[in-house]
DNA sequence: AATGAATGAGCGTTCATTCAT
DNA sequence: TATGAATGAACGCTCATTCAT
């Protein structure tokens, strides 16, 4: 299958001199870490062990353990950015091909350490991080970019903005499997049927659905009860 | 609309009016603190600041840190359990309005502080953390289990298997929303259609979903590349 | 043999309301603890346990901490009094007979718990805490009253001041065994030949030793090297 | 007069210069702390106050508290096995003249603040931790070692064990001292003339017990009324 | 480029003590 | 008498960070 690469560096750190070599082992060992233990774990100290080196030398790369977190988060997020390119560059399928595809490398994805380990923690991060909320984001238009070149042409019946909804759902009903058939999680022995299922399920949604299904709801309060008298 | 009570007490902790107070207090200052500034910063001396006491006081009622973070935990999630219960004892509706509704009630709930933040976050930590994992997959499958008594009056044609890896799939579709619509988030104002966009495909799904779409991939290789020639 | 009470109470605290059994027991308490875990678990909360009652129940007896143990310590050490008055009363035997009797009867009691655990621990505290110190050399100036009564019958040619010195060697060398023969002491299996030592010894010592002995070293100077040329 | 060290180290500890320098400063400073106040003064703030350094610093030094504490306990027990070492070195007197002279060194050490305030606090620590009792039961047995040599030449009428049970009372009937006459205690002036009843007392027992002394009351019961009827 | 040394703040936790009830 | 509640200080320890070498 294809195999995400670890770690992106940024561009313009490419002279490779001893130090920049030092800087791919610091985020390595950071990543590491961070998917073997957890983020708490992911101290200056713990990253340094990890390295073989000592703590002193990992603030000589990155001044505060900030930029290093965030560097290291840049990194990994650019590094699925690739998985996109390459889906994009298929030309040999169909758009409902490439779309069932599509939707199956990403479930299989999530089944990975890196990909179940990360992501949660990244929206947890994002919650109360800025930066990393802007990260996240940034890698799921991404993402969803190849999905809104697929769906026109599976479903010309829709809006600009009903595609992107269409395509925003697509890619966050597979993201929510994460927590249930992700790594070491209960489902994921059965991540085929699972891929059965949303390939059929979302690949249905993108084809039949309406601007009226969409715009069901629109401007309607919504209660559990919502009974002829008003709520609450 | 429905409203999550915030938290449930364990009975036990703090057997005298005013203790039993101050539990909840510390309690509910705990889940601020979680909820407001994220899990780094839900420490015993945060904690008892914004309860208004001293740090000591904390450690009366809750012997450990753990104790406590547990307590809060469990206390939160079976708040959640509330919800489904509710769904539950509505008769008034055929099997697909309840399921439409159900479908719209989580998400309009994922749009809650509470639940944008606190659900990310349980899911960063049950990556390694066992206990946590455990409280989680014990609330997500009361949740499921709503879903597991409508499905097959919707569709009958499935086997008990297949019926749960579907509610599965609609469970986890919304759930990912999470991260994109949930409180705060860039998608947050199309909640209403993407309701429409969940509620419609979703039904869908379960209506029309075949045990052929189910095991379609079953047992099959798969790789980016499925050319005839073996990848990699 | 004969057995130390544990425990003896100030006289003064007779009127046996339910608050005076309460300090018994509070002392027992903390007796236990000491022996069993040491001077550092010796704490309010700990004795409370031990007592079954709150910690705040035990500072209504003791203001401080300090008073608990001032009163478990003068409590005990005059419980090690009633040793010393039972041997005196003695008057069958001939002074050398008492003699090698009470130094058996030592030996004997340094193997107890109690006293192995308890001692050690008074000798440690007495360097820091002046109080402590008094009580300990007071209980240790009623053991040797007993010694100061027969060592004269034994050997009259000792002026008082000498024969005082000789009682604290005996009594010294008798403690000193606790820290090797006491309770659960690599040596302990062997009290029996060490008491045949130590009354075949110190019985000598106090028959034969004379004035010149005890000053054979007064006022010289002494160093290991003590050859003709002055050391250092 | 021989000085005894007041520390030896550990090699391998802060390999560097300065580093070496300051795990000797701390050791040094403990030591001060911990014979000038107690034990229970010995906290790492206190240690790093004594030793004019921060908390954090210490513990740079000694990952744990149990690690400084036994690094300080096995280097100052270390320090007293040169005094044996010395004093069996010396091969210009009889044997009779040494062992006088090991007691009166012996005797004159214990009147040292150290050794005075050190090893009480041994004996109370040994009693409820194992690490403690073997270190100061390793101390101990060096320490009689040079008698075990010395005894044999004075009096070779003894088996091995009995000439071993000799030395184990000569070398507690000096120890017992330490409660007695150590230094700031009420005897210590008088510490010339204790040299004198102990050395006297000591050689003769060594020169004149025999076999039948020795086991005069094994296996015998013995009680404080041992009358021919039955105590208790 | 890398180390060892050092700081200062903060962590969870324990403790003696006080006090209203 | 006895409890539960609460405080404030101290504990051992970890951490990000700084800096001289």
């Amino acid at each position: 299958m294809f195999e995400v690469p670890r770690l992106k560096l940024r561009p313009g750190t490419g002279n490779y001199s001893k130090g920049q070599a030092r800087v791919v082992e610091i985020l390595e060992a950071a990543l590491d870490v961070l998917l073997d233990e957890g983020y708490q774990a992911l101290t200056m100290r713990r990253i340094a062990k990890a390295c073989g080196i000592t703590v002193g030398n990992v603030t000589y790369y990155y001044k505060s353990k900030d930029d290093l977190v965030r560097d290291l988060l840049t990194g990994v997020l650019e590094s699925y950015m690739d998985i996109f390119d390459h889906i994009a560059s298929d030309t040999t399928k169909t758009a409902e091909e490439k779309f069932v595809t599509v939707i199956r490398l990403l479930l299989e994805d999530i089944t990975s350490k890196k990909t179940t380990h990360l992501f949660p923690q990244l929206w947890a991060l994002s919650n109360h991080d800025p930066f990393i909320a802007e990260c996240v984001d940034e890698m799921y238009t991404g993402a969803r970019a190849v999905l809104n070149r697929m769906i026109p042409e599976i479903n010309p019946n829709l809006s600009e903005e009903e595609q992107k909804l269409v395509a925003l759902f697509v890619s966050a009903s597979i993201e929510g499997m994460t927590v249930f058939a992700g790594y070491n999680k209960p489902w994921r022995p059965h991540m085929q049927q699972i891929e059965g299922i949303a390939a059929k399920s979302l690949l249905d949604c993108v084809k039949n659905i309406t601007s009226e299904d969409i715009n069901r709801f629109r401007d309607k309060d919504f209660s559990l009860d919502d009974s002829p008298s008003a709520p609450k």
